[in-house]
DNA sequence: AACGCGGGGTA
DNA sequence: TACCCAGCGTT
């Protein structure tokens, strides 16, 4: 272990690290929990524009921890892995009620909180308290994979902990801060995950995967297996005013908390009017079929649009379902593709005028 | 089409 | 402890 690591990534941060990220700015434990929580999963490019949406919405902890879910979720639409969001609204609530509205400073304390992990805990530990604490996100992972050619898939229990224990060494107690968003961004701009730019790395000079030419070996791959293929069906109801109907899933599992078309895999349309409004719709048009794929499965979504016409006989159960009008969108979460098909629907919409 | 990304939940 | 779950953008 070189003695000056630490040392190198600093002087490699003052002069080309990213000092103007929009949550560099006021380094507070709210915006620095906000920014960490989007950073998960989520590129920095991504996530700017919402975290400034976000941030203009709910400018505190106790502005968040006080708003409808609703309206968390729609500033999350696009992002994805919306637990994340529900979590984020949750510990809010929990920070306002039984903390004071203050964040806990130390790890411990802010790993009791839904939806903050040790790496994240870290973060904002270092970042926002200026204090020592390690991370190990997916950029630090690879880094220090790669420095000391750690062989194997971090996901296993024992590559993860040989790389928290390398991360823990060489976390500085001084300028920690600017230390732990220096390893980020060497990650993310430098050390990247196919073509490294090892000519201007600080760590190149003794760094094992790069003295043996194989950067990218490392970290190793995670064991791929093949996804399966699900279908379903969208049944896109619109009555006479060109609203859509939505209905909000269940709180857990896939898009939960989201609102979602009548959805299933053998749905008929004229079935499902007949079933539920008493009448057959007035007229049924299929739109050409797409692929959204998630971490675990393919989903093969068949988009059907249902004409009811006027007055078609839905009995809205509040906050469970709504028309959905797309000239006055409401401020609810949707997940993208069902955010992409309305947004083809207002487009119908406009070109009618 | 494959890949990568932190954390929660469950057996 | 070892899986399974979750949604995008990038390559």
């Amino acid at each position: 272990m070189p003695q000056d690591f630490a040392p190198r990534i600093l002087t490699w941060f003052d002069q080309h690290g990213r000092h103007d990220l929009p949550w560099q700015r006021d380094t507070s434990p709210y915006r620095v929990w906000v920014s960490e929580i989007m950073l998960q999963q989520t590129q920095v490019t991504t996530v700017i524009p919402f975290y400034q949406r976000f941030m203009a919405a709910f400018p505190g902890v106790a502005d968040l921890a006080a708003a409808p879910q609703d309206q968390v979720l729609h500033l999350w639409t696009g992002l994805g892995y919306y637990a994340r969001a529900r979590n984020l609204h949750q510990a809010a609530r929990q920070v306002c009620e039984q903390l004071g509205g203050e964040f806990p400073a130390d790890v411990e304390g802010l790993m009791a909180l839904p939806g903050i992990g040790r790496s994240t805990a870290g973060a904002i530990v270092s970042i926002a308290h200026g204090e020592r604490a390690a991370i190990l996100d997916g950029n630090v992972k690879r880094v220090l994979a790669r420095y000391h050619a750690v062989p194997g898939w971090p996901g296993t229990t024992a590559v993860h902990k040989t790389l928290w224990e390398i991360a823990e060494r060489y976390t500085p107690a001084e300028r920690c801060a600017d230390y732990t968003q220096g390893m980020m961004d060497l990650g993310a701009t430098l050390c990247t995950r196919s073509s490294p730019q090892c000519p201007r790395c600080p760590l190149a000079a003794d760094c094992a995967a790069h003295a043996m030419g194989r950067e990218t070996d490392f970290p190793g791959k995670k064991p791929k297996k093949t996804l399966p293929v699900r279908r379903t069906r969208f049944l896109m109801l619109r009555d006479g005013d060109g609203r859509a109907w939505l209905e909000k899933r269940p709180p857990q599992g896939i898009w939960g908390g989201l609102w979602c078309f009548p959805e299933g895999e053998d749905l008929d349309p004229t079935h499902w009017c007949l079933d539920t409004i008493g009448r057959a719709p007035d007229a049924i048009e299929t739109w050409p079929g797409f692929r959204h794929s998630f971490s675990h499965y393919h989903l093969d979504i068949e988009p059907i649009l249902v004409e009811l016409g006027n007055s078609p006989g839905l009995v809205m159960e509040a906050n469970r379902q709504l028309w959905y009008n797309v000239r006055q969108p409401p401020a609810i979460g949707l997940a993208a593709p069902i955010a992409g098909l309305l947004q083809q629907l207002a487009h119908q919409d406009l070109a009618k005028e």
